[in-house]
DNA sequence: ATCTTTGCAAAATGTTTGCATTGGT
DNA sequence: ACCAATGCAAACATTTTGCAAAGAT
């Protein structure tokens, strides 16, 4: 990969003539730096901690721009909690066990779930953009 | 299958000890009939349209006492907005692929994916009680 | 009679929108 | 100068909770 991610989302973003602010650089260095998933709630703490509050509707915003233009992922992992990481721009992506003790959010990437997802979309006949998988259950340390 | 699910829900609630009254009978059998998943709104609307208005408390009451006992389960398809559906007592279930275009959401199995879960479980040293997978593009009519 | 279930209303939570101001180019 | 981006506050949608009344056993 000769592009980090950060370099591919500002390159996505000047081509398609938009101007970018500090909101909005706050939040996509933020998910750089960030392996996995996060919550905009998560998004506006660590920026007000790190002494660069952001509006909560920039946060949205931004979130929503990226997710537009493939750059961000949004994952559902319950009602009413939508966590963002950012998407590879290799269309790599992994998925999430969430532990039902700990509440933990552990990432992994499988070659066979990709590939069952892959021939089943072919058998059903249908086209699939993205695919969320949230595995539920207990995790290492708490089994 | 010896039991129909409305039986099964029936047994596990009376083994639990719990009474049961007009509203959980009714989001019970609602869900007993419907062969996919529901939002809490869908299934208050069906309610009130059908004579038998039950209060919004209620219906997630129910829900999130079914979900406890495994009977029902949760599907999260975006943010804030959760569908239910009946789960199986032998334990099979399908997933969903949701359309991007017209929104239907389309229910299907697939024993491939089932097995890629089972052993990315071992693979990884946790124990996964649940899994969803929810895909998202475009349905055979939409393509 | 007791204890669960129900329904209403209110609150909590998470997300979106309107609008005036700021800021990039 | 122009138009996008931002922040605030308010609107909005969904889900949860408190409490009193009704219902089940």
């Amino acid at each position: 990969m000769a592009l980090t991610w950060t370099e591919h989302v500002h390159a996505v973003l000047a081509a398609a003539g938009l101007k970018h602010g500090g909101a909005r650089e706050r939040v996509i260095e933020l998910l750089a730096r960030e392996p996995c998933a996060l919550s905009a709630v998560a998004i506006e703490d660590t920026l007000r901690e790190q002494g660069t509050p952001t509006g909560r509707a920039s946060i949205y915003r931004v979130l929503e721009l990226l997710i537009e233009y493939g750059l961000v992922e949004r994952v559902a992992v319950g009602p009413g909690q939508a966590m963002f990481e950012r998407a590879d721009p290799q269309g790599e992506h992994h998925h999430h066990l969430l532990c039902e003790q700990c509440g933990a959010l552990v990432a992994f990437d499988d070659p066979g779930l990709e590939r069952a997802i892959d021939s089943l979309s072919q058998r059903l006949g249908v086209r699939v953009e993205h695919h969320d998988v949230v595995l539920r259950g207990a995790c290492q340390r708490c089994d």
